[in-house]
DNA sequence: TGAACCAATGAAAGCGCTTACAGACACCTG
DNA sequence: CAGGTGTCTGTAAGCGCTTTCATTGGTTCA
């Protein structure tokens, strides 16, 4: 009878508040709240006896409610494609233990590389009130960034950069990243390549470096041929599928440009099933290196993307901003190009259509 | 003047909220939660005001008022040990999208096998106040099963289940999909089998498999030589390194089960490059059933595991408890043998040191 | 000795929502 | 027409914290 107002109960969480610590302990709510949030001002007496109270009450803190009085919800959001693919999983790998470790928790969403279920996820991680934002890609919906800028929370763009961006971002420039490889491949010879990547209307970074193929290939007088490209997911299979309709062109081509590393191995399962001798015949590039792809037959050439470092500069750009720290909006986090023997000089035309090397 | 408190600015947010709505429509703010809430029990008129007044506004309801103040975050959290294998990240994303299809945000942490961190981790989601926790493994301390009856959210122990399990589990029974592995391979004629895993002390499942395979052997006369049991880290190079190591033994076994896909690919990548013929020489078994297994040479012989399914029964398991409704305690969701071409007849002793078949 | 300062604390007013309760109104029914 | 019923609405009291402001008692300094 000593509370007569209806006690709504609250299921899902021990019962224990910061009033209770505070009687516990012989102080004022307030002192409570102060141990918590800058132990520093309260005294030594008054520590210790929180403290015990605390520990024998087993008290946890109700976020919620503090996120409320504060206005900080120690919470930040993140919204990504998939994390199917090994790249994007490291990269929330890393972003949340550096959140972790500053006492930040995520939210994380997938978008499943649709822009509307991206807007949709990302409002939802604003209602919860993430005090920031990771996104990959920079392309969306002006009404997504009119939201962004609106709410105010800080975000970062992920997995690109351009200097000349008018959004935070850090990564890597795809363009002259992409036109490496290029340049690899025409640098052995190769005049007539393919490409097998995803869709481009759904993800900036593959239409960005499709774009810097042609263009590469402009600039050393060659053309690609759309027959050779080839749109599809990123599944082995489909990596697979593609090398098949690629070889089933009249005029084969005799490298393949893979817009990853997981086409890149069903590119190599493919050919290997198919006796086609990788590099002598056909030579073979990813992007990404995954782990794999150096035990692969032969070892993919690749790029190597700084996946973790991305999901680390993400975290330290948002968390420096929280916390009114001055830093660069940009970060670049250069790929590296990774020679391995999936590449040679391309087949002599003599040579071209017949089952050259050792195969595997 | 017409607000002389001292006005705390919202950074972070967008300024509008339930009680401008309510202002904008003409109606309480009582109302306008009602509409957001059980938009059944408020009038048309009111609801067509109410909604016009949102969409000019751009009004997003803020989670942390309405999760203290209704004692429902809408969240639910989930710890597994890493994103770096395929396994965890299937089954979050699985996870994820079953939880945004009933409107629950994911709040995500990653233990990385480390059972603190664990504890740690989902002491902060549930300050954060998730409604439900998904666990993986079963193995905990004490003190972190009595936090959770304690705090009375409901979890779900996934990856494993045991019918005489006293937590709600969802997964499969490891110790007779593990015999079907070494019955397989006793049944193929090998009697020296090795086991390359991960650290049994920070994973009950690689634990319980261990032990599994231990059993089954007992079951066919056989026993488990200590040198051929490995325990390493989940990665193609280690992998390969103990192979390498099991190959040094001067009593080399027929066949290695590998304690997942992973490991099993290393095997085999390491098989190849030395010259050892799968399976003419040597059997390998994997566990799990990555994407890419079947595309090895040769294709894995494992077990698939059901990685979404798993995700998903998480989800329904504590959305339904949530919902109060009732549902069974413990799902099993069977994993299935994969026979493939990495397993074959023991070499007889006398072939046994040769280098047999046709490689890759 | 009194003014000035400082460190430590408590009282109380919210943060933006939800919800119990009661009131207002329209409509039946006998 | 009194009384009941049902539908919709508003009032106001919190949810568990944080934080401003005022107060206390002790110290230092001129």
């Amino acid at each position: 009878m000593e509370n007569n107002a209806k006690k709504r109960q609250r299921p899902g969480r021990a019962n224990i508040k910061l009033e209770d610590v505070a009687i516990h302990a012989g102080v004022s709510p307030a002192t409570v709240s102060r141990f918590l949030n800058n132990p520093k001002v309260v005294s030594e007496e008054a520590k210790k006896r929180i403290k015990a109270a605390i520990a024998t009450l087993g008290y946890m803190p109700h976020r919620a409610a503090r996120a409320l009085a504060s206005n900080h919800s120690r919470t930040i959001g993140a919204v990504v494609p998939t994390l199917d693919n090994a790249i994007f999983s490291r990269q929330i790998m890393a972003f949340q233990n550096r959140l972790a470790f500053n006492g930040y928790t995520l939210l994380l969403a997938v978008s499943e590389y649709d822009a509307d279920s991206e807007f949709q996820q990302a409002r939802v991680l604003l209602e919860h009130g993430v005090e920031a934002l990771m996104l990959v890609g920079e392309r969306r919906s002006a009404e997504f960034y009119s939201l962004l800028t609106r709410v105010g929370v800080p975000f970062v763009n992920t997995w690109l950069y351009r200097s000349d961006s008018i959004h935070p971002c850090c990564g890597f420039i795809h363009d002259s990243t992409q036109q490496v490889l290029v340049d690899h491949l025409v640098g052995l010879g190769h005049r007539r390549l393919s490409v097998i990547t995803g869709q481009p209307e759904n993800n900036d970074r593959v239409a960005t470096r499709l774009n810097a193929i042609v263009a590469a290939l402009e600039s050393h007088g060659l053309d690609l041929d759309p027959r050779c490209v080839i749109n599809t997911h990123y599944s082995y299979a489909d990596g697979r599928e593609a090398l098949r309709r690629l070889m089933a062109l009249d005029e084969q081509p005799t490298a393949v440009l893979a817009g990853n590393d997981v086409l890149a191995s069903g590119v190599l399962f493919e050919a290997h099933s198919q006796g086609i001798d990788v590099p002598g015949h056909l030579s073979v590039t990813g992007f990404g290196d995954l782990a794999i792809s150096e035990h692969l037959y032969p070892p993919l050439t690749t790029i190597r993307t700084p996946k973790e470092e991305i999901g680390e500069a993400a975290a330290d750009f948002l968390i420096a901003r929280l916390a009114g720290r001055e830093t660069p909006d940009r970060t670049e986090l250069p790929a590296r190009f990774c020679l391995r023997a999936s590449t040679g000089p391309a087949a002599t035309p003599a040579l071209a259509h017949g089952i050259g090397g050792d195969g595997f």
